[in-house]
DNA sequence: CGAGTGACAGGAC
DNA sequence: TGTCCTGCCACTC
Protein backbone atom coordinates (compact mmCIF):
# COMPACT_ATOMS: atom_id res chain seq x y z
CA UNK A 1 0.00 0.00 0.00
CA UNK A 2 2.63 2.33 -0.42
CA UNK A 3 0.96 4.28 -3.51
CA UNK A 4 0.28 6.96 -0.94
CA UNK A 5 -1.11 7.73 1.95
CA UNK A 6 -4.30 9.06 0.78
CA UNK A 7 -5.29 5.75 -0.81
CA UNK A 8 -5.18 4.36 2.67
CA UNK A 9 -7.58 6.79 4.05
CA UNK A 10 -9.77 6.01 0.94
CA UNK A 11 -9.88 2.56 2.42
CA UNK A 12 -11.15 3.57 5.37
CA UNK A 13 -13.25 6.05 4.77
CA UNK A 14 -15.25 3.63 2.09
CA UNK A 15 -16.14 1.30 5.14
CA UNK A 16 -17.42 4.55 7.53
CA UNK A 17 -20.64 2.73 7.78
CA UNK A 18 -24.28 4.53 7.03
CA UNK A 19 -25.66 6.46 9.70
CA UNK A 20 -22.33 7.00 11.25
CA UNK A 21 -19.65 9.62 11.23
CA UNK A 22 -15.82 9.51 11.85
CA UNK A 23 -13.50 12.10 12.43
CA UNK A 24 -10.37 13.25 10.54
CA UNK A 25 -8.20 12.57 13.55
CA UNK A 26 -9.98 9.51 14.22
CA UNK A 27 -9.41 7.84 10.74
CA UNK A 28 -5.62 9.41 11.35
CA UNK A 29 -5.76 7.39 14.40
CA UNK A 30 -6.99 4.45 12.62
CA UNK A 31 -4.14 4.47 10.15
CA UNK A 32 -1.90 4.22 13.34
CA UNK A 33 -0.60 8.19 12.84
CA UNK A 34 -2.44 10.24 14.88
CA UNK A 35 -0.99 13.70 13.49
CA UNK A 36 -2.20 12.56 9.67
CA UNK A 37 -5.41 14.51 10.97
CA UNK A 38 -4.52 17.06 8.31
CA UNK A 39 -3.45 14.60 5.53
CA UNK A 40 -6.62 12.63 5.61
CA UNK A 41 -8.45 15.96 4.83
CA UNK A 42 -6.40 16.85 2.52
CA UNK A 43 -6.99 13.49 0.87
CA UNK A 44 -10.73 14.11 1.00
CA UNK A 45 -10.07 17.42 -0.83
CA UNK A 46 -8.62 15.33 -3.11
CA UNK A 47 -11.53 13.19 -3.37
CA UNK A 48 -10.36 11.77 -7.01
CA UNK A 49 -13.25 9.26 -6.36
CA UNK A 50 -16.39 10.91 -5.21
CA UNK A 51 -18.62 8.01 -6.40
CA UNK A 52 -16.98 5.75 -4.09
CA UNK A 53 -15.89 7.72 -1.13
CA UNK A 54 -18.65 8.70 0.98
CA UNK A 55 -16.49 11.50 2.16
CA UNK A 56 -19.72 13.52 3.50
CA UNK A 57 -19.37 10.97 6.21
CA UNK A 58 -16.16 12.65 7.43
CA UNK A 59 -16.47 15.61 9.53
CA UNK A 60 -14.15 18.01 11.84
CA UNK A 61 -13.36 17.19 15.18
CA UNK A 62 -16.38 19.32 16.55
CA UNK A 63 -19.04 17.19 14.65
CA UNK A 64 -19.26 19.90 11.95
CA UNK A 65 -19.39 20.02 8.50
CA UNK A 66 -15.84 20.78 6.31
CA UNK A 67 -15.93 24.51 4.83
CA UNK A 68 -16.12 23.12 1.11
CA UNK A 69 -16.89 19.75 -0.41
CA UNK A 70 -16.34 18.06 -3.17
CA UNK A 71 -19.77 16.56 -4.39
CA UNK A 72 -21.73 20.65 -4.62
CA UNK A 73 -21.12 21.87 -1.14
CA UNK A 74 -22.43 21.87 2.73
CA UNK A 75 -25.94 21.68 1.70
CA UNK A 76 -25.88 18.61 -0.58
CA UNK A 77 -23.38 17.25 2.81
CA UNK A 78 -26.20 17.89 5.14
CA UNK A 79 -28.68 16.32 3.02
CA UNK A 80 -26.80 13.14 2.15
CA UNK A 81 -26.19 13.03 6.27
CA UNK A 82 -29.81 13.55 7.25
CA UNK A 83 -30.75 10.66 4.49
CA UNK A 84 -29.17 8.43 6.34
CA UNK A 85 -30.70 9.28 9.85
CA UNK A 86 -28.18 11.91 11.27
CA UNK A 87 -30.21 14.55 13.21
CA UNK A 88 -28.49 18.19 12.52
CA UNK A 89 -28.58 20.53 15.43
CA UNK A 90 -29.57 24.28 14.53
CA UNK A 91 -25.86 25.42 14.74
CA UNK A 92 -25.36 23.17 11.99
CA UNK A 93 -23.31 20.43 14.25
CA UNK A 94 -24.11 17.14 14.68
CA UNK A 95 -24.38 14.79 18.18
CA UNK A 96 -21.52 13.28 18.09
CA UNK A 97 -21.92 10.92 20.97
CA UNK A 98 -24.63 9.22 18.87
CA UNK A 99 -23.40 9.36 15.50
CA UNK A 100 -19.62 9.33 15.92
CA UNK A 101 -18.44 6.06 13.86
CA UNK A 102 -17.09 3.89 17.27
CA UNK A 103 -15.58 0.95 14.94
CA UNK A 104 -12.04 -0.02 14.72
CA UNK A 105 -9.79 -1.81 12.57
CA UNK A 106 -12.06 -5.50 13.42
CA UNK A 107 -14.93 -3.43 12.13
CA UNK A 108 -14.16 -2.78 9.38
CA UNK A 109 -12.00 -5.78 8.31
CA UNK A 110 -9.09 -4.14 7.25
CA UNK A 111 -5.35 -6.13 8.23
CA UNK A 112 -2.29 -3.68 8.35
CA UNK A 113 -0.83 -6.85 7.02
CA UNK A 114 -2.47 -5.81 4.04
CA UNK A 115 -1.21 -2.20 4.06
CA UNK A 116 2.29 -3.67 4.49
CA UNK A 117 2.20 -5.57 0.63
C1' DC B 1 14.33 19.31 -5.20
C1' DG B 2 12.79 23.16 -1.74
C1' DA B 3 8.90 25.76 -0.18
C1' DG B 4 4.19 26.32 0.39
C1' DT B 5 -0.29 24.37 1.35
C1' DG B 6 -4.19 22.33 3.92
C1' DA B 7 -11.75 19.08 4.60
C1' DC B 8 -7.20 19.15 11.27
C1' DA B 9 -5.99 18.13 16.35
C1' DG B 10 -4.77 19.11 20.92
C1' DG B 11 -2.88 21.56 24.53
C1' DA B 12 -2.74 26.02 26.92
C1' DC B 13 -5.19 29.69 29.10
C1' DT C 1 -16.47 22.96 22.40
C1' DG C 2 -14.89 29.42 25.04
C1' DT C 3 -10.53 31.27 22.08
C1' DC C 4 -5.60 31.27 20.53
C1' DC C 5 -1.49 29.08 19.06
C1' DT C 6 1.54 25.54 17.58
C1' DG C 7 2.81 21.10 15.48
C1' DC C 8 2.28 17.89 11.67
C1' DC C 9 3.41 15.46 7.29
C1' DA C 10 1.98 13.95 2.41
C1' DC C 11 1.19 16.17 -1.64
C1' DT C 12 1.59 19.85 -5.40
C1' DC C 13 3.95 23.22 -8.06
Amino acid sequence: MRDGFFKQVYDVVKEIPKGKVATYGQIAKILGAPKFSQIVGYALHSNPNPKEIPCHRVVNRFGQLSGSFAFGGRDEQRRRLENEGIIFEKDGTIDMKKYQWTGELDDIGIVFENLDK
